[in-house]
RNA sequence: GGUCCCAUCGUCUAGUGGUUAGGACGCUGGCCUCUCACGCCGGAAACAGGGGUUCGACUCCCCUUGGGACUACCA
């Protein structure tokens, strides 16, 4: 059996949108699946929109969700010589022809038509006059008229198209650049792709591309159209539904293997399994799996996840590699950024309450600010009169206790409660407040612990006067 | 408009001719509890519609409806 092959093609005229994302992670997985090789390759044929940020982006984007690849980056604008060379071999063939028509012509035509209700597709005029190149030209490829081109696609079985219903597309531009649906096929081709495993959007794309080969007398790889991500509104994804680059979801504090594990299981899954480690997606992916109907983005499942991973990494003790990502969040919200025992203490008080690693920085706030501020209708509920004297008490005890030492602490609190028959129901939200400015938060004992003694008696100090 | 693709709870999905249609997110009731979160236990919530095929359809076929993609000298 021949190793399969894959490859992600992305065309770097943006970032990396996370319906490419989901694309490469299926292409990967299948190659890590099947233990073949996973090829990056750069489609920067589109001279004007391509650019070498937007490539950087992608690479990095790539990295940040593990996604390595066996060989590339290729670039399609490094291969230049070699699509004309097919080109050529087309034309010598007379499998693709000169063309002079004008772009402003066909758009005439086009919009013709449109207007009798006919298919807008090139009318074939400069196919037999047998021009040679020049100036405004383009080569189109000869496409036959008769007969149907099909293929059986991975994902979604028999796909059939008559084939007078393709025209005569351009492969060479009148700049002298080859086209997308020429490269792809070329390049596929050479690089001995053996499945081609790419969005749904490319399924029209395919029965031209079939050509191409069939023409050149290449073998067919495998193709594999995998569903579209949807917005809410059920149309594609795009920026209108909220963040789709993939390195807005790291800045925004989610986790790559969150991010993996949702995108993983949009229009995949493996029985009623919702997490999966890498290694279980390596065994268990296999793109014949893959489901042929679009899924819709959601966010509250990916939050969801994004916890899971957070609180995971957290039980794991991976609070290295967490607070490092935490840094640039933490120094972005304004904060100094603590030492790394404070960063730990702190991942450890807030982890499980966070949904994403930027939310761990806001509902912990209170550890990074010097002076906290109580908001007054908080205050005015909370520190009555008749709590007055129980938080000096609190106070005086806490003043005795060691706060390395969590059973001091509590004894501190007991003595108080016990000399005033109260529950610690009663100051447990005061303290709460005055420590952190809200009504929600950590454990009272956990965090008294992590923000140390000065910082517990001047606050609750803070909020008697 | 034409071509192609798609259709199970709000969302992601399991299902592969006979199930009380399962799980997950979200929502919700409760437990736990110093608040919140975590965790645990429960609940509401779906086969788009109509025809066939069949003893029997969520499952197979057709039509309708709805949605999406493509229809460039973009990829």
């Amino acid at each position: 059996m021949t190793e399969v092959r894959t490859r992600f093609a992305p065309s770097p005229t943006g970032y990396l949108h996370i319906g490419g994302a989901r694309t490469a992670l299926f292409s990967w997985l299948y190659a890590r699946h099947t233990n073949g090789k996973f090829i990056l390759r750069i489609e920067d044929t589109d001279a004007q929109r391509s650019t070498e940020e937007a490539t950087s982006q992608i690479l990095e984007s790539m990295e940040w969700l593990g996604l390595n690849w066996d060989e590339g980056p290729f670039y399609q604008s490094k291969r230049l010589d070699i699509y004309r060379s097919y080109v050529q071999k087309l034309l010598d063939a007379g499998k693709a022809y000169w063309c002079e028509c004008t772009p402003d012509d066909l758009e005439k035509k086009r919009e013709i038509a449109l207007s009798e209700k006919r298919k807008p597709k090139y009318d074939g005029t400069c196919r037999h006059k047998g021009h040679g190149p020049g100036p405004g030209r383009v080569v189109r490829l000869a496409v036959p008229f008769t007969g149907v081109t099909a293929f059986d696609d991975m994902i979604k079985g028999r796909i059939a198209v008559n084939n007078d219903e393709l025209d005569d597309l351009i492969i060479l531009r009148s700049d002298g650049m080859p086209t997308y649906n020429f490269t792809v096929v070329i390049d596929d081709a050479t690089m001995n792709i053996t499945h081609v495993i790419r969005g749904d959007d490319h399924v029209n794309n395919t029965p031209r591309q079939i050509i191409i080969y069939e023409a050149l007398g290449f073998e067919l790889p495998q193709f594999a159209h995998v569903p579209m991500i949807l917005g809410p509104d059920k149309t594609k994804l795009s920026k209108r539904h909220g963040a789709t680059s993939a390195m807005v979801y790291k800045e925004m504090g989610y986790l790559p293997e969150a991010l993996v594990n949702y995108l993983v299981r949009l229009s995949w899954s493996h029985g009623d399994q919702e997490i999966f480690s890498l290694q279980e997606l390596i065994e268990f992916f296999d793109v014949h799996d893959v489901g042929s109907s679009a899924a819709v983005f959601n966010t509250e499942k990916l939050l969801w996840l994004n916890q899971y991973y957070i609180k995971k990494a957290r039980e794991e003790g991976r609070l290295e590699e967490l607070s490092a990502l935490l840094k640039p969040i933490i120094q972005e919200r304004g904060y100094v950024s603590p030492g790394a025992n404070l960063i730990n203490s702190i991942i450890t008080d807030v982890g499980d309450r966070a949904k994403t690693l930027v939310d761990i920085v806001d509902i912990g706030d209170f550890y990074f600010k010097e002076n906290i501020e109580i908001p007054e209708d908080l205050g005015k509920k909370f520190f009555t009169p008749e709590i007055a004297p129980y938080l000096a008490a609190i106070i005086d005890e806490l003043g005795k206790a060691d706060f390395s030492d969590k059973a001091q602490m509590e004894n501190a609190f007991n003595h108080v409660l016990e000399d005033n028959h109260i529950k610690f129901k009663i100051i447990a939200q005061p303290v709460r407040i005055a420590l952190t400015g809200k009504t929600m938060s950590p454990g009272i004992f956990e965090m008294m612990e992590t923000l140390g003694k000065d910082k517990v008696i001047s606050r609750l100090k803070a909020v008697l006067k």
